[in-house]
DNA sequence: CAGATTGTTCAAAATTTAATGAACAAAGTG
DNA sequence: CACTTTGTTCATTAAATTTTGAACAATCTG
């Protein structure tokens, strides 16, 4: 069959499919950017269920995360009415994405279940109060540094 | 019951399970370090059990992941035989061994795949080699900003 | 507009991951 | 040394996540 994995593409699309569990994404994700990160043709979502072996549904969720944080873009192709993606391969556009959607969210509930924690506080008795309130402090501490960090870790990922 | 949560314990034991999920930490060892975290006093296996109405198998092998990454001191109780634990409340140090346990030896599985990648490389015909070698390389440097990111995020995390 | 093509959605199935608890091992105690 | 206490391990069970594929919606084509 002409359209199995080259064991180069298999070991490409190993290494994403590992980038894709440290960032608790779907495996089929990483598959998906995987083969397009090594294919110099944009490609349909037919080229990639039979490439992949994965499902139809697999492969249209899979693109629809991948666009969600632009890490694919689509490529008009002339007389074809499928629509054809390639690997977006600027790295900061892909972190940013990633960063925007998926993690801002995240570290804003944090906030807010923080604010709520702080007014809990108050109702604790004397006692422990003291040790408790050093404790969330030292965590309000540790997610300014965490919220710090992350600017700084988007700067320096330089332009290619 | 005396032993039920309170609100503020459920608040901020909810922070670190949270926190644990984005590791791809179970569930139960944020559970786990955040009630150690609003502790004042160490706890041994049977309180943690109680407390958080958990397993005795998921709690000794939930203490062991925090162990293996010093996120939890042992702490020596005169006239008990059973072990007890205080959360470590040092930032640096919870990082510095979540990253030497848990992160590096991915890095490095990583670093052998990319250099299996390089010798497949060489097998590919002329006219994509081409593009894939421009991949390869464009994912090397990814890696390669990635691990000098490592080290400057450690320093980031100045001492308390 | 009837039929074909393409992409999306979502309930059900399959898979993966985590939790449970009983059996076991280790170490203390009298 | 028999008995108790404590912690670990691991096969099984339970829960969570991912994938599948058929139904559907949207769009094109002649």
């Amino acid at each position: 069959m002409h359209s199995a994995l080259s064991e180069l593409e298999k070991e490409v699309i190993d290494i994403f499919v590992r980038i894709a569990g440290v960032l608790s994404l779907p495996r089929s994700v990483g598959e998906l950017y995987g083969i397009l990160f090594i294919s110099s043709e944009p490609m349909c979502i037919d080229d990639l269920m039979r490439k992949l072996k994965i499902s139809k549904g697999s492969t249209s969720q899979g693109l629809k995360i991948l666009r969600s944080f632009g890490a694919v873009n689509p490529v008009y192709m002339a007389g074809d009415r499928r629509d054809f993606f390639t690997a977006e391969a600027e790295l900061r556009r892909i972190v940013a994405g990633f960063v925007n959607e998926q993690v801002r969210p995240q570290v804003n509930i944090g906030k807010d279940r923080m604010a709520r924690v702080k007014e809990l506080l108050e109702q604790e008795e004397a006692g422990r109060k003291e040790f408790i309130a050093e404790r969330i402090e030292r965590l309000q501490g540790w997610q300014k540094r965490a919220n710090a960090l992350l600017p700084f870790a988007l700067n320096f990922i330089k332009p290619d």
